[in-house]
Parts: C-alpha cells; structure tokens; sequence
RNA sequence: GCGCCCUUAGCUCAAUGGUAGAGCGUUGCAUUCACAUUGCAAAGGCUGUUGGUUCGAUCCCAACAGGGCGCACCA
C-alpha cells in the first residue's frame, strides 16, 4: 500500500487494483464469509449487463449506486449478498452480432445455425470475461463466487419450469397469431419493442364494386377477404351480409361485407378493407367473424416483397408496388385520384432497433402469455397479481412518480408474444419450431432463477431480495415484468423496493451514442481520474429518476476531492503519530461543539442514506470533509498542535483523528478506494479493513 | 386521445407553508505552513405567467405558456 506520508498527490491508478485485490481475498464480498456480527440478510440482484460489448457509462451509473447501497448495508452489519450476473440479451446481441457480420462482408442468413450460435456463444463469453474486469475497476463489491449467466444450464432449466408452470395453468397459447414482424431482423417483437412513428403517406380513396374505401395501403388488396362497415352505419345497411361484386386489377371478384363495431362511421368512408394476414386490428374483426370470411391471405412475405398471389406485382417490395399498383388503378378508373390526400399523417409501427416499417404477419407456432386472464385454478390474473403487490406496497418505488407509470403501463397490458424467430436465446421446448424465448421472458425470472441455481439455500436466505436498481427505460421490459414472473413462480415479489436511476446524458441534454460522438467511456475515465472520481460525479446531485448529466470538469472535481482526502488524511495522520488511543482528552468548548456538530451530520446522512437520497448525501459529505473539516477544524487546531501544552496537542489530535475516521467511514460507500487506502495508513484503525468498519450512528 | 413529469443563480441540480442552497463557472486577493488537484473573499435569484387558498406560497390548488416523456391509435 503506499505510504500515504510520502508527500505525493493521490495517484488513483497505483491504489485501486491493490486495493480491490485487497477486498476480494478478504472474502467479504462473499455474505458467507463476513463476520460475525453481519446477520440479517440484505440482497441486490445485479441488473446483469449485456455481454455484447463493453461497459458504458450507463452501467458505472448503477455500479455506483448499487454499491453504495451494498457498502452501506454491510457497514450497517448486514449480510450483504450482491449477486453479479451476465446477460446474453437475445435480440439486442443478435442486432449487434448482426452488425458485426455485416461489417466483415457476412450475414446471418447464410451461416448455418448451429454454428452461428456456437460463435455467438464464444463472442458473448468473451464479452462476458471483459466486462468482469471493468466492473471490478468500477469498485463493484459483488460476490464473484455466485456469479451467473443468463445460459447457464441450471438457469435455463428453471425458466422451463416456469413455461411449464404457466401452461399448467393456462396462462399461455400457442397458434397462428398476429405478429410484429421485422423484415430486417427476421423475427416477430412484443408490442414493447416497436416504435410508433409519425409518417405522411397518402390515403388512397378506391371502389370496390358500389362502395368507395380510403387506404394507405392499396397493396394489400390482395389479401382482403372482407368489407367492414359499422353495423349503426345507414349508409351500408343494406349490404351487411352480402358478397359485392368488385372489379380488381386482376379481374372481377366477389368480397363479403361485414358489420363490426370498430368500424368508424366517421373516417374516410366508413367502411374499410379487412386484410387479416396484415393488419392486427384486421386480424382481430378476423377473429369476431370466422364463421362469416374466408381464412386470411398471406400477400406479403417475410422480407417485405409481394407474393404469388399479388400476380403481377410478385417480388415487388411493398412499396415499390404500392406506386405500381396505385397507377394501374388509376388507369381502370378503381382509384379517384382526385379525392387522394396527399398529406395524411400516421403512425407506423418500426423496429425499434433499425428502424424498418413492421410487417404485421401471421406466424405459426407462436407462444403467448395471457396477462389479463385468470390462470386455471387462480384468482388473479398476472396483471393483477403485480397490481396488488404495488397498491398494497409489498413492492415499493423510491420515486413515486414511477409507481403511476407502472400502473397506467399495466391498465393498457396486452398478451406477451415470447416467441423470436432468431437464432441467439433460449429454445422455446416445443418440437413445432425453432424458436427461441423473448430474453426478457427469462430476465423477467431472474431474481429467483440466479439465486435457486446458486448455492444451496441461497433462495430460502436471500429471495425476496431487498432492492432492484435499474434504469427506468426498462420499467416496462424488464421491472413490471420481473414483478409479474417473480410473484406468479414464488408467491412472493422478487424485491420490496425499485429504486430507478436515469439515462446519462451530456452537458446539453443530448443522449450519449457514438453516433453523436459524445460518448464518454468510463474505463477511459477511471485511467486518467480514477473510479472514486467517476463514482462520484455520476451520483451528486443525481436524484432518482432524473437524467444525470456528466461532463469532464465536474468528474476533475471530484478527481480533486479525492485528493484532498488523501493529502488532509496525510496531515492529520503526520500529526497524530504519537496519539495515544487511551489518552482521555480534555476538550474545550469548541471542541465539544465541533463534536456534537459531527453527530449531528451522522445522523443527517444515516437518514439520507435509508431513504436512498445518495445524491444529497454524498454532496454533504463533500461539503462537510472539506469546507467543515479541512477547512475549519483542521485550520483551527494547526495552532494547538504545535502548543507547548500537552493537553491542548491531544484534546487536538483526539478531535482531528476521531472526525477523520468518521468521515471516512461514511465517504466510503462512495469513495471506497481512497477512503480504504486511507485507512490503511491508520495505525490505530478499529478493523483492519474499512470496508466492515462499522457504520457511525 | 389518455396519462406522467419538468420550468429556481451563467450551467447542472437541491431545498422548504415563514421572501432560497450546493457544485461547476466567473471576478479579486493570497500562497516557503498537508494539499495549486490549494486557501480567503466577492458578484450573481421579484423560484415560467396569471389567478386562488392562507396571517404568510417558490412550496398547496386552478388555468395558461414553454419543454420532456410514457401509453394508445383506426383503414
């Protein structure tokens, strides 16, 4: 350890490694191996990072805050047990891998699939062993020895437990369903991973037979098995029921007309085409009038292009003969375009990944959950289950704000759709198809999975976990849905409190991306600033669900402040050498005073760290070590240390020595390199490690 | 359409039913003393607008303006 005397600034770099190597080979990171006196059981499941890249400076935000909140708790006595993990992330490192391959000159298409996951495997574990090292710079105080991957076989057994479980109870169905399907990705997506996206398009007005309907798609003609008008709409009353005879490009045809309540008398024309295979709500009038329609026609395949049964515009990207067909109508007088608005505005459903327009399309062998519908023999639906835990506060959010969110997000749930047609993820067991599972459908049973395939007991001693600290941009994918899974396969929530932390931003609010160029990567950070500096900007000031804003100048400051710890640690330390730990000092008023200010502040920042209000807490200590500390009392007592009376030198030091070690116990969650290396220096420290020091109260 | 949030110092954000604080930045001064990755000091705010409740509002309520976000969405 350097000698922290040696009169040089403190140098991150040559302390951090050394001290993380310190801890790990103490043990305590491990809840099984702390001391006696840690007890009670205090759990945080990490938010396991995606194993497709790097750690950003997103994951250094929940670094940080989770391992303050650890730091503090085991310092508080609790036996603490902060489970790393590891995601494979399915889609979102298929999209990466993708790109990956399309850089080299390949393509997913082309690789067979054994061997494309065999090599996705081998990217995502190394992916994996990188991202263990940063965390480690990062300070994470995890315990290694219980670290899971989302593959693991124990984990994926597990997650077969819970499908079985849920069709047990018949909270699943499979079939030939509606999907979002992305051409580009080649895979359906759940209503949460589309976008919807104001586009202009024109709004087509065409004939069939005697009716006029408006479209934005008049290329999906094709597949329209019906006309549907609203059975109150007097206009077409008298053609509910009957097969009209239309005129197509194609030639003469005969379409039912139908009457269903979603038809809105008062858009377009009131009455619409109905083309099952390619539009959801289609899909669902489909659903109401079996009996009545044909089977839907699929037109449009899987990459977007025009099939046989659009005849002449076949292998015709959509929108390629959207143009095409809309010429060839005008010219058979089936298209008024006269009565064309060119500047219709909706929203179109995207890839939220590249932005490509969804095909809706009919796949078979898709797996839903129902999250709305009781299961078998159960009372409450899956939504509801969740519902109650919130309303009834057995699962509590920091931000209160969230908790409407959540329950606005959970009036609106739709069926779950955990079918993907890539081939990265969990195989769905199900000898149809070679799907695999939505990853956020086995992330949504994490908290239990990671501790039921861990060491023995683990579940029964640590589940349910005490706090999730997440970003809220995954409230939806992953929290709302870790409460569902967690209470439907144990009864109990997976954790009692959701603490939700934002996204970084730049000094002008931008997002940070490569794109933009603003990126700022944390490991670059912790060489030039080091961790405790970074730590530090990300959580000052940086309160619950508010975006937090980084930029250099504020993490040099803090780069500064840790210095100044170091080198006021360095003086009081030069000057208490001879301190005598027995000696009773005699203090004067203002040192009484200056003591009971100090336990005053103990208990001001006890407070603000059990009710997670880090970034107050953080900035006064701050405050307090150096404009009260160092800048007060230390130049106060300068004087009296160099007193020719004894008893003014040790009632000095006793004051100088005694607010350090406190002030460096309760820096320590945020700072805990320097404090811990700090410590060290400390002859007559308590523990010889600060990080089971005793919380000061 | 439904819903949520924000608006406070140049910037980033706090706080409280009794006319507001911190960091960064700015300006001036100091510096053989633990620290220039420093110290001392200063400037800087009718808390978005308009009403209401109150003895008293930045805080509670209503409306408005501007900004952000979520959900839904129909041809």
């Amino acid at each position: 350890m350097p000698n922290l005397l040696n009169g040089q600034p403190y140098n991150p770099q040559e302390v951090e490694n050394r001290i993380y190597q310190i801890w790990e080979k103490s043990g305590y990171f491990n809840p099984d191996k702390l001391p006696q006196r840690h007890k009670k059981s205090f759990t945080i499941i990490m938010p396991p990072p995606n194993a497709n890249g790097s750690l950003h400076i997103g994951h250094a935000v929940f670094v940080a805050l989770q391992d303050i909140i650890i730091r503090y708790q085991r310092m508080k006595g609790k036996k603490t047990l902060w489970l790393p993990g590891a995601d494979h992330a399915g889609f979102e490192t298929q999209v990466v891998f993708d790109k990956k391959l399309e850089k080299e000159g390949r393509s997913r298409f082309q690789i067979p699939r054994a061997e494309l996951y065999k090599e996705m495997l081998e990217f995502t574990l190394a992916n994996k062993k990188i991202m263990e090292g940063q965390l480690k710079k990062l300070g994470a105080s995890c315990d290694w020895s219980r670290e899971k991957f989302t593959l693991d076989g124990n984990i994926v057994k597990i997650v077969y437990r819970t499908f079985e479980k849920l069709k047990k109870d018949e909270l699943l169905y499979k079939g030939k369903r509606i999907v979002n399907w992305c051409p580009k990705h080649q895979t359906s997506l759940s209503e949460l991973e589309i976008k919807y996206i104001e586009k202009t398009d024109p709004l087509y007005y065409i004939k069939y037979g005697p009716l006029e309907l408006a479209t934005v798609r008049p290329e999906t003609k094709f597949g329209d098995t019906a006309v549907a008008v609203n059975p109150k709409d007097k206009r077409y009353q008298q053609y509910v029921g009957q097969e009209i005879e239309i005129e197509t490009v194609l030639g003469q045809a005969k379409i039912k007309v139908i009457a269903d309540e979603h038809v809105d008398m008062n858009f377009g024309t009131g009455a619409i085409k109905v083309t099952p295979a390619h539009d959801p709500d289609d899909f669902e009038i489909w659903q109401r009038h079996k009996n009545e329609i044909p089977e839907p026609k699929q037109v449009i395949d899987k990459y977007g292009k025009m099939n046989a049964l659009a005849g002449p515009y076949q292998g015709l990207k959509v929108k390629e003969a959207r143009e095409k067909i809309v010429q060839d109508m005008i010219q058979k007088k089936l298209l008024d375009p006269a009565k064309t608005d060119p500047n219709y505005k909706h929203n179109v459903a995207t890839c939220y990944k590249c932005g490509t327009t969804i095909e809706p399309m009919i796949l078979d062998h898709q797996w839903f959950i129902k999250m709305t519908m009781r299961p078998k023999n159960g009372r409450l639906s899956l939504r509801d289950l969740a519902v109650k835990a919130v309303k009834s506060g057995k699962v509590k959010f920091a931000t209160k704000r969230f908790e409407k969110i959540f329950f606005h997000w959970m009036k609106n749930l739709k069926d779950w759709n955990i079918s993907r047609q890539i081939p990265w993820g969990i195989k769905i067991p199900d000898s149809g198809t070679e799907d695999v599972f939505d990853t956020w459908f086995s992330s949504a049973q994490w908290p239990f999975a990671s501790l039921m395939a861990n060491k023995k007991n683990d579940f029964k001693k640590f589940y349910p976990t005490d706090v999730m600290e997440t970003g809220w941009d995954i409230l939806f994918f992953w929290v709302a849905r870790m409460i569902i899974m967690g209470l439907y396969a144990t009864a109990q929530p997976p954790f009692r409190y959701v603490y939700l932390h934002g996204l970084v931003r730049d000094k002008e609010r931008q997002k940070m991306s490569k794109s933009r160029g603003n990126v700022i990567d944390p490991l670059g950070i912790i060489d030039i600033y080091g961790a405790d500096a970074l730590r530090m900007a990300l959580v000052v000031g940086n309160a619950p669900g508010n975006d937090p804003i980084i930029y250099e100048e504020k993490i040099r400051g803090y780069r500064n402040f840790a210095n100044k710890i170091w080198q006021a640690s360095r003086f009081v330390l030069m000057n208490t050498e001879d301190f005598k730990l027995k000696t009773k000092p005699k203090l004067n008023q203002r040192d009484k005073k200056r003591l009971r200010e100090l336990n005053r502040f103990k208990k001001e920042i006890t407070k603000l760290m059990e009710t997670f209000k880090f970034h107050k807490a953080s900035e006064k200590l701050y405050h307090y070590f150096w404009h009260v500390f160092a800048d007060k009392i230390i130049e106060e007592n300068k004087p009296r240390l160099r007193h020719e009376n004894k008893k003014e030198k040790i009632a000095a030091q006793y004051l100088l020595l005694e607010t350090l070690k406190i002030t460096l116990k309760m820096l320590h969650p945020f700072m805990p390199f320097v404090t811990e290396a700090v410590w060290q220096n400390i002859k007559n420290r308590d523990s010889k490690l600060l990080i089971v020091e005793k919380w000061p109260e």
